[in-house]
DNA sequence: AATGAATGAGGATTCATTCAT
DNA sequence: AATGAATGAATCCTCATTCAT
C-alpha cells in the first residue's frame, strides 16, 4: 500500500502545508491563526500568502490532498479484483496505515466538520463524501449479490457501521491522546468482529 | 421516555441558550460571535454576559446540560430491569427521540464530538464520555455472560460499533441536510442490523 | 485636634464612601468600577446610583470630604493665636493624625493626580489648592516680617519646601507599603529638621 | 549636560512613544485608550500592536526610558569627581533641564501614580525609586561626614526635602499649567534656598 | 522568494448607567 | 431603600490580508 507524498519537505511550500495541517488538525480551523502557523515554520506572512491565496485555500488544499489520496484508495478497493473480504480488510488497513503514516492529516480529516467550514470548501468536501459513501455501498450491495457476505444486512445501515465504527475508534483514540489513531491490533479485532458480523453465513 | 425541559422557553436566559445550542451546532463555537447570538435572540451584548461569564462558560453550561440528560438515560437504560434487548433497544430509541425533540441540541453533541474546544470544556466532555464508554462497555459484557448476546464479539470492537453506528447516521443526516436527524424508520433498521448481527446466537 | 466624623458607619450610604475611598486610594479613580465597590459593600449598583449621581459625584464628594476637614483645619493653624512654631508644629501634627486616623482619605488625597481627574473635580480641586497654597504662603511672610523665622529664605519655596517634604514621607510611605503613612517619630524628626534649617536665626 | 535622545522622531515607533507620553502625563494611564494614541500619532491600531505588545508594555517602556535617563544622569552626579556642593546643584540644574527639553516626560514622570499602574509596571517602577533613594542618601551622609553640610541635619529627612521640594515645585507648575514646569529662575531660589538650609554650618 | 510595516474589520469583554418593580 | 435585568458605548486586542521593497 502506497502513499503519495508531498514534495521535498524542506521546501518552505511543503513546510507550510505541514505545519497548517499539524495546528488545524490540533486546535481546529478557526482557532489557528496565519500567525501561528508563520511561527511554527518560521517565516513572515506574506511568504505564505506568495504560496497561497489565502486561509481558505490552504485548507481547500489540505483537504484536496487528502481526498486525492483517499479517493485513489478507495478506487482500488472497488475494482472486483480480489475477494470482497480482501477488499474489506484493505479498507480497514487503509485507514490504519493512512492513520499511521500521516496522523496529522488523519486527525485534520476526522475533526473536520463540515459545518464549520467556509462555504467553497464545504461543498468540495460534501462531493467527495457523497462519493465515497455511494460507492461503499455499490460494493457492499454487489458483495451480498455474490452471497459473500451476508445478504439479510441492510447495506446502507451495513455502510454506516463499518464506517461509523472506524470513525468512533479513531475519533476516541483522538480524544484520549492515544498515540497511536489506530493500531494493527485494533484493526485485527476489528477485521474479526465484522468476520463474525457480515461474513458468515445464517443459517 | 421523558426529556428534561429547560425552564421557561420565554426566558431570556434559556433563549440565549438555545440560540447558542443552534448556532454552534450550525457554524462551529469559534465562527459563532457573542453578536451573532445576541442578535439572533434579540438582545444587546451585556445580557449575555449577565447569565453567563464568558462564551467558553456558554458552551460548557451547553455542555453540561446535554450531559445531563444523556447521563440520566443511560443511568435509566443501565439498570437491568428489564432485558438486555430491550434496553438495547431503548439505547436506540433514545437517540432517536432526542434527536426528534432537540434536533438542534443533537446537532450541538454530534458536532461537539468533532470541534476542536477550549481545553476546559474539553476536559470536562472527555470525562463525561469515558463514563459512559465504560458503562456501556460493562452492560455488554454482562449481557455476553448472560448469554443474551453472541459471547464471540470482542465487547470494545462492540461498544464502538454500536455507538459509531448511531453518530454515522446522525452525522451524514447533518452533513446532507435532512431534515429528521434520525427518523423511526431508521432505529427500526438499526434495531434489524443489530438484531442479525448480535443478538442471533452462532451455531 | 478633632476630625469631623462620617455618619453612622453602619448606614449604607458611609459604608459605600468609605469603600470607594479605600478601592480609589489603592488602585485609582479609573481602575475602580461601580460593580467593585457594590461588590465590597455587598448591595446592588441602583442602591449606588440611588445615593449618588454618577461615579464622578461619588468622587467629588470624597474630595469635598478631605478638603473640609483639611480647610476647617488650616483656618485654625492660620489663626495667629499661638506662636508661629507652635502653629508650624500643628501643620505637621496635623497631617501626621490624619494620615493615622484616615489613613485611606490620606492615600487617597496624596495618590489623586489632577490630570486624571473628571473636569469638574479638577477645577474644585485646584481652587482648594491654590487657596491652601495662598494663606500658607502668607503665613510665611507674616513669620518672617514678625522675625520668628530666617527671613533670608524665600517664602515661596520655603512653602514647596514645607509642603513637598512632608508630602514626600507620605507618598514614600505610600510606595513602600508601611503600616504607618506617616509616624510620630517622623513628624519629630521633620519639626526638628525645620527647626534647624528655618527657626535658627542667621548670624 | 546631555540627555539621551530617541531614535529618529518620524520613525512611527518613537512617535506612538512620545504621542502616549504626553497623553498619559495629560490624562493618566487608564484614560488613555489604544484609539486616541493611534488617533494622535496617525496609524491604525494594529500598527500600534505591531511595536508593542500590549498598553501595559508600553507604558513599561516608557517607564524604562524614563529609568535609563534618570539613572545615567544620576550615576554621573553620585561620582564623588567634583565637590558636593556642585553636584547638588547639577542634581537641581539636571531636573530643570530635563524638564525643559522634555517637559511631556517629566510631567509623565511626576505625575505617575505608582497605585493606579497595572503591577507589574509598578514592581519595576518601585525598584528604581527604592535604587535612587538609597543612593541620594548615601551620598548625603558622606556629605556630612566630609563637612560639607551641616551634620545635624537627619540625612533620611534632608533627602526627602531635596526631593520633596522640587517635585513640589514640578507638581505644582504643572497642576496651574505654568509652560515652563522649572524654570533656571527656580533652580537659582531653589539653589539660595539649600545654600542657606543646608550648606551654612551651625554656630 | 521573502520581508517589515501597515490596515480595516471584527473579536470578546466591561463600563457607567437606567428602567420597571 | 433596594433589586434584577437590560443597554449603548467603549474598552483592549487580534484577525486575515496587503503594499512597497
Amino acid at each position: 500500500m502506497n502513499f503519495p507524498n508531498f514534495g521535498d519537505e524542506s521546501d518552505t511550500r511543503t513546510r507550510i502545508f505541514l505545519a497548517a495541517a499539524e495546528l488545524f488538525s490540533n486546535q481546529g480551523y478557526d482557532r489557528v491563526s496565519i500567525r501561528q502557523i508563520c511561527e511554527n515554520v518560521g517565516v513572515g506572512k506574506p511568504t505564505l500568502y506568495y504560496y497561497f491565496k489565502d486561509k481558505e485555500t490552504l485548507l481547500a488544499e489540505l483537504l484536496r490532498f487528502s481526498f486525492t489520496v483517499s479517493r485513489g484508495l478507495l478506487e482500488k478497493l472497488l475494482e472486483p479484483s480480489a475477494s470482497f473480504r480482501d477488499r474489506f480488510r484493505n479498507l480497514i488497513r487503509f485507514r490504519e496505515q493512512f492513520a499511521q503514516k500521516y496522523p496529522h492529516f488523519m486527525r485534520f480529516f476526522i475533526s473536520m466538520n463540515i459545518f464549520a467550514l467556509p462555504e467553497m470548501v464545504r461543498t468540495e468536501m460534501l462531493d467527495y463524501m457523497k462519493w465515497a459513501h455511494r460507492e461503499l455501498e455499490k460494493m457492499f450491495v454487489a458483495a451480498q449479490k455474490n452471497g459473500e457476505i451476508n445478504p439479510q444486512l441492510n447495506p446502507k445501515i451495513l455502510n454506516y457501521a463499518v464506517i461509523g465504527t472506524m470513525n468512533q475508534i479513531l475519533i476516541w483514540n483522538i480524544f484520549t491522546d492515544r498515540k497511536q489513531l489506530m493500531s494493527s491490533y485494533d484493526s485485527e479485532l476489528l477485521m474479526q468482529f465484522w468476520d463474525i458480523c457480515i461474513f458468515s453465513q445464517p443459517q
